[in-house]
This record gives C-alpha cells, structure tokens and sequence, in this order.
DNA sequence: TACTAAGCTCTTTTT
DNA sequence: GAGCTTAGTA
C-alpha cells in the first residue's frame, strides 16, 4: 500500500486517503483518474472493508474492465467481489433479481434501439399516424428524455406543458404513442435501455424494503465520469448513497459530451449544494501530453462559460507543434492523413496502435479507411455498424431471444417469416391487429391462432413455428447455451441457408454467423467468472455490449473512432479529420451557446487524447446528399493559439471571431468570422423548397402521358415542380430525359417511371 | 406471397 | 450515397 502511495502525487494521495463522507473529484485529462480510482478502492479492501459493500459505476463496459484488472494485480483476486461495471449492466442484474416486484420476468428481454425504433414504426401504423410528422426517431428522443428525467408515460399525459410544447410542434399524440410503447414493452417482457434507470428508480422508490437492503449493502459509492450522468441517475445514486453517505464521484465537467443522451452538466457543476460536508479534490497535473497540447486544449476550452475553476498543467516536454492539413475533398484529406501515418511511423519508428484518426460523424471514415487500405496500413473501425446489429447476427440472436422470452414481441416479428415460411405482412399484421384488440401478446394470439378465421389460411405455418420455438425452450433445460444455438442454426436452417449464398456479401453473412456461433462457444467455455453459461446470460451480456469493448489491444492497428468513442482512451499521434465549420462544430449547434460549448468540449476531449502530436486537416469541400459543397475551415481552428500551430502555407489568415451575437435565451455566442461565410462559398441551405399544392385534376400522374414528350416542352413533376424538357435520348422503356426544374436544377429521369405531367 | 427496381429521405454523437 | 419504402411483376 505505502508503495503505491508513493507513486501519487499529493492531491492524488489525498482523493485516494479521503475514503468517508461526500467526495468530488475533478480530474483533468491524462491527471490520472483511472489511478486514483484503483488505488481508492484498493485502499478501502487493504483497510477491511469487503469488496461485496463496494460499488464502483463506469459508463462503458471497457472501463469497468480495466479498472477490475488494474484493481486485482493490486489487491488479488478479492476484486472480483466488488459490483463494478457500467449503470446499465449493474442495474439489469439488480433488476432481474428484483423483477417480480415490477411484474416483469427475471429473464425480460432489452430492447436496442432498433427494437425500440421498429416497435415505434409499428404503433404508428397501428394508429394510422403518419410518420413523416411523427419521425420514430424524434419520437424515441422524446420518449428516452422523457424517461431520464423520470416522466413515466402516464406524468407526460397529464402534464400541461410538455402538453401544449408536442401541440405547438403539431404531435399532439406523442402522450398516447408514449403510453402504448409503454404498455407493449411491458406486454413483451422487454425493457430498452432507458427503462434500466427509469425501473431501477421506480424500484427503490416504491419499495422501501428494497432501497433499504441496497443501501445498506453499497457502503462505498464511486461513480466514474460523472458529468455524463443525466437525472435519474443521478437521484439512483443520491438515494442509495443517502444511509452512509460515501459517495465518491469523479469526473470533468470539461469532458461533458454526452447531453443529447440527457446528460447535464448540472449534476457535477451543482454537485456541492447537494452534500453541505462535500470533500473537493481537483487533479491538475496532466502526464499524459506534451505542452503544447495541453497548452492549446486548455485556451480552446477557456472560451467556454459553463466550467469548473481549474489550471491544467504539465511538467512533460515541449512537443511539436499542431499540424494543420488542408485539402481539397474528402478523399485527399484520407490520402494526406493516410501519408502522414506512414511518413510519421518510419520517421518516429511508431507502431500502427501508436494512431487514431478521430472524426465527428461516422459517416466520415469511409475516405480514411480507402486510403489506409491502398497504402497497406490495418486499420481497425469502431462504430457505425456493430457486429451485433448485423442483419444476420440480429435475426439469430432473435432465436434466441424469441425462446428465452416468448413475448419478445420485436424478436418473434423479426424471424416468423425468416427464413420464408409463407407467412407474409398481411397475417403479421392481422396477428398484431389481433393482438392489440385482445389486448394479448404477440405470442398468446399464435397460440390461438384458430379462433381467428381470417387466418385460416396460415394457421397451420404459423402452428408449426410456435411448436419448433417451444421445441427449443424444452432443449434449454438439457444443453447448455452453445449447444442449444447450434442446434437452432441447424434445425432453422439457417446456416444452411447463409451458406448458399456465395456472393461476397453472403460469404461474409456466413462467416458472421459461424463467429458469433464460436463467440457462444467461448462463452460457455470461459471460466474466468462463475455465472451459468445459460442462454440467458449469454444474451444479457451481448445486449449491453458495444463494440468498443470486444477491442483486442495487442492488434497492430491504426484505430478510427468518432470523437465521442474516443473517451478515455489516449494515442501517441492522434488525427481529427473534417475540422470545417458546419461539421465540427456540427451545424444543429450554431446559434444556440450551450451546444456550442459542448462541441468546444467534444474538440477538448479529441485534443486530449494525443500524447505527442495532433494534425488537423480540413477539406474544402464535402460530399452533402451526392453533391459536393463548398466547406470553411471551423472556428475551432481560428480559436487555437497561432503559437502552438503549424499551419500549411496555404492556410488562411483568419479575423477575431465577433462575441456580440444572441440566441434566444440571451446567452452570447460567437458566430462565425465573416471570412468563413461569404455568401459566394456559403453551403446551400438543406431545407428543400416546399412543394406547391397540385390543383385537383393533376392529382394522378400518368407515365404513358409522357409518351409526347419532346425537348423544350413544359412539364410538371409530382416532386420537383415545373421545368423544361432540356433532352431526351434512349429509346423504349430506357428513354431518359434531362429536365431543368425551376427549383431543384437538373434532373435525369428515366420515363417509364418519371411521373410527369405535361403543361 | 416473394422478389426486384425505382423513388424517397436523410446526416451528430451512444449505453 | 445508403437504407428504407413503394409499385409493379411473377
């Protein structure tokens, strides 16, 4: 122990002493965080306490993961008591155990949110509400914010103002849809990932038995990144932390990012008022990065109005300065940052691991990826698609999901007709009908499925499914997880059936499948923890799993994440990629200070990642919608201290940014230089034009109509509105016209199908 | 009911 | 440029 201690430095020590009472942690990037969190709970087992009374709460399971590792090579295998993970996973176990009391099965199901969006797509249609109006996934954001301010479905109904806001936005229904999701995940036996907070709250406010027994057991509280809780965590761990009062949090208010998730920032800036006796230890010290990067990620983060007092320093060496890239697309920003890894691993003798290329949105890797593969660099690529989330690792795990809980209302939609067994939309839809009339799961009105007379004709494909399901659940009592999966990819036939596709595509479905096979395998085979290798087990670990965490560190690969994947982890050279205004800073936060700061944050959080050396590249322009548009270098660029850049001659002297702009709460914001704004290189705004209202008679669009269709002439089209015909060539069905729309420019229509009228 | 081709609509970030 | 929906066909 004393030799650890001495591996601290003195606020550290004193966070890590400091083991009763309220604690605050502010922890600046690279100040050792994750040190003194090991040490502290170390500590605590060292002094006697058990490792069963302690809890330590992460947001990702990689976190969790590494804290246990670093915590066992101090103290042992004692570790392994501790209840340590991510909020999501901790609460699912407390959950199952105490499922009854909320009536729902210990073994409930968790919703993604694709089950989630798709459950949403289907109350719609049930309710006939048009989904342009009611996008499934604003209804979701509403429905998740709802949730981790904890507003249950029935306080949204009846609370006015949240009433008279959906009025206002023309969603009057949103309460209902919000009650009816409601009722169907409770129907199904299935909790998304908001209900994990949301039940876990309602659990130990409606039964004080159980708060009591939690509270009692949690005699030591830590909470990991703690700016990024939202409410109902936050009243979660105030309440079981009320009996003995040893809460630890720590966090960095600099490092929010996660609001649109429902986090706020309030819940560490106002973490003092809530404990009178509240212990402060700020960790100032930076050992991660060079001066230069501390230097310049503290001036970036300085012109931010919501913060926390701190003075971010390091003792580390000078560094080289920030490069700035510029280029002329996309794809020669790839090829640039794909050189300059190359350049850099023969110059700094680095291996691939020592890179990230970190970028705001997902969508932008694909040019990275294509020029680290024509220059032979591996890559690997977090985000975007999971492995889980695959169509054929979905459509399985549906299976399994569908045996293990036969209500799983999205799971037993996914696969009745996978493969095809003659069950088409128009029984599925009628089964869902039914059930919601009946007020009956999905799989109750299948099991009766002859008392319906209009499903007649495929009650016996539909019978025949429901008994191959129940077949399965009766083989679980007698095989263990991998056996049963193997057995159900065998008698589904749907091994079989991925194997005979040998496209590209269908050979990779195939090789998934048999991965995610072996992934079973290695779950039941693994005997570093002691949980039964049960199916239901299997699926609740792969339900919270993100990709991030099946990372193999000892791979040599340059690693390409968005900025918010990149938290908590560090890189010797790290690479931000599409510096532009419009894009990072992302376009949906201009105009408004508060998003504005937290994208600052999330540039703070890409800055502080790198150990050595950051490069910035820009391009100057960007495909939008399959057009290029012209893009300006961010504001973030103009906002680094010239001193620490070295910036490409081509690179353009930009003016002071103007602060005298307001939104609409009154809070200032800076806008934009005027040099980044032009009105020649300013990007076409995305709201498209509204499409004028068709007199009567023009109602219906006939194809054959354009069979007089000759250059010069005027026509109308349903979506595009007026133009001229400027060409035509082809003939037959393959005749193609070129149209010049007064409002959407040229078009190329093939006419056979173009719905055209003419004027 | 199943399959295919054209049309339409997006673009933050994720446990 | 991709994923999803719709319309048309077998």
């Amino acid at each position: 122990m004393e030799n650890y201690l001495k591996q601290l430095n003195d606020p550290q020590k004193q966070a890590v002493l400091q083991t009763e009472g309220p604690v605050m942690i502010i922890a600046g990037a690279g100040s050792g965080k994750t040190r003194v969190l090991t040490y502290r709970i170390a500590n605590l087992i060292r002094k006697g306490v058990d490792p069963f009374n302690i809890i330590a709460l992460t947001f990702t399971n990689k976190a969790a993961k590494e804290m246990r590792n670093r915590i066992e090579s101090v103290v042992g295998h004692e570790a392994r008591n501790l209840w340590m993970g991510t909020f999501h996973s901790i609460f699912a176990k407390i959950l199952r155990m105490e499922a009854d009391k909320l009536g729902y099965p210990s073994h409930f199901t968790i919703y993604d949110s694709d089950d989630s969006k798709s459950l949403i797509k289907s109350i719609l249609k049930e309710m006939q509400i048009d989904d342009k109006i009611y996008k499934p996934g604003m209804i979701l954001g509403r429905i998740s914010n709802a949730k981790n301010n904890l507003i249950t479905a029935g306080m949204y109904q009846t609370d006015e103002e949240v009433n008279a806001y959906d009025s206002s936005t023309g969603r009057p229904e949103l309460g209902k849809i919000y009650k009816v999701y409601e009722e169907r995940c409770f129907k199904a036996g299935a909790m998304d990932f908001d209900d994990l907070l949301l039940k876990t709250y309602q659990l130990i406010t409606k039964f004080p038995d159980v708060l009591n027994k939690y509270q009692h057991k949690f005699k030591y509280m830590m909470v990991d990144e703690y700016q990024d809780t939202n409410h109902c965590q936050f009243m979660i761990i105030k309440k079981l932390a009320a009996v003995h009062q040893n809460i630890c949090v720590v966090g960095d208010d600099a490092q929010s990012i996660y609001s649109f998730r429902g986090a706020t920032i309030k819940n560490i800036l106002s973490f003092e008022s809530e404990y009178s006796d509240l212990k402060i230890f700020k960790l100032e010290q930076n050992y991660r990065s060079t001066q230069v990067i501390v230097n310049a990620s503290g001036g970036i983060i300085k012109n931010n109005k919501d913060q926390l007092q701190k003075k971010v320093w390091t003792s580390n060496a000078t560094g080289d300065k920030i490069k700035v890239l510029k280029a002329i697309n996309d794809n020669e920003e790839g090829r640039f940052v794909a050189q300059a890894i190359f350049d850099e691993k023969m110059e700094k003798q680095l291996p691939n691991s020592a890179f990230a290329i970190l970028y705001r949105t997902n969508a932008q890797s694909r040019s990275f990826e294509e020029a680290l593969r024509k220059l032979n660099v591996p890559y690997r690529i977090f985000g975007g698609m999971s492995f889980y989330q695959r169509k054929e690792i979905k459509d399985f795990v549906a299976y399994l999901r569908l045996v293990i809980n036969n209500n799983d209302e999205e799971a037993l939609k996914r696969i009745i007709n996978y493969p095809v067994r003659g069950i088409g939309q128009t029984t599925i839809d009628r089964l869902i009908l039914y059930a919601g009339q009946n007020n009956l799961s999905f799989w109750e009105v299948i099991q009766r499925v002859r008392e319906y007379p209009e499903l007649r004709a495929a009650a016996s494909k539909i019978t025949d499914f429901a008994i191959m399901i129940q077949s399965f659940g009766e083989l679980r009592k007698t095989h263990n997880a991998y056996e049963l999966a193997a057995y159900i990819a065998k008698a589904t036939g749907l091994l079989k059936f991925l194997n005979e596709d040998k496209t590209i595509e269908g050979i990779s479905r195939y090789e998934n499948m048999v991965a995610l096979l072996n992934g079973i395998k290695e779950f039941v085979e693994d005997d570093t923890n002691e949980q039964e290798k049960t199916l239901e087990n299997y699926l609740q670990d792969i339900a919270l799993l993100t990709d991030t965490d099946k990372d193999d560190p000892n791979a040599d690969k340059v690693t390409l994440m968005t900025i918010h994947g990149s938290k908590g982890l560090e890189f010797p050279v790290v690479f931000i990629g599409g510096m532009e205004e419009n894009l990072f800073p992302s376009q949906m936060s201009l105009g408004n200070r508060k998003e504005l700061e937290e994208e600052r944050r999330l540039f703070y959080v890409a800055l502080t990642r790198a150990e050595l050396k950051i490069y910035l590249s820009y391009a100057t322009s960007r495909f939008k919608f399959g057009t290029l548009l012209p893009c300006e270098p961010s504001r973030f660029l103009d906002e680094i201290d010239k001193e620490f850049l070295d910036i490409d001659r081509r690179f353009a002297t930009a003016t002071p940014l103007s602060t005298n702009n307001s939104d609409k709460n009154g809070d200032t914001y800076s806008k934009p230089s005027a040099w980044m704004k032009t009105a020649a290189n300013k990007p076409a705004p995305f709201t498209k034009p509204a499409l004028k209202p068709l007199p009567q008679a023009i109602e219906n669009f006939v194809p054959d109509n354009t069979s007089g269709l000759k250059e010069g002439m005027n026509v109308e089209h349903q979506r595009f509105g007026l133009g001229m015909v400027k060409k035509i060539e082809g003939d037959g069905d393959s005749r193609k016209a070129t149209v010049l729309f007064n409002e959407y420019g040229e078009k190329q229509l093939v006419l056979k199908f173009a719905k055209l009228r003419l004027v």
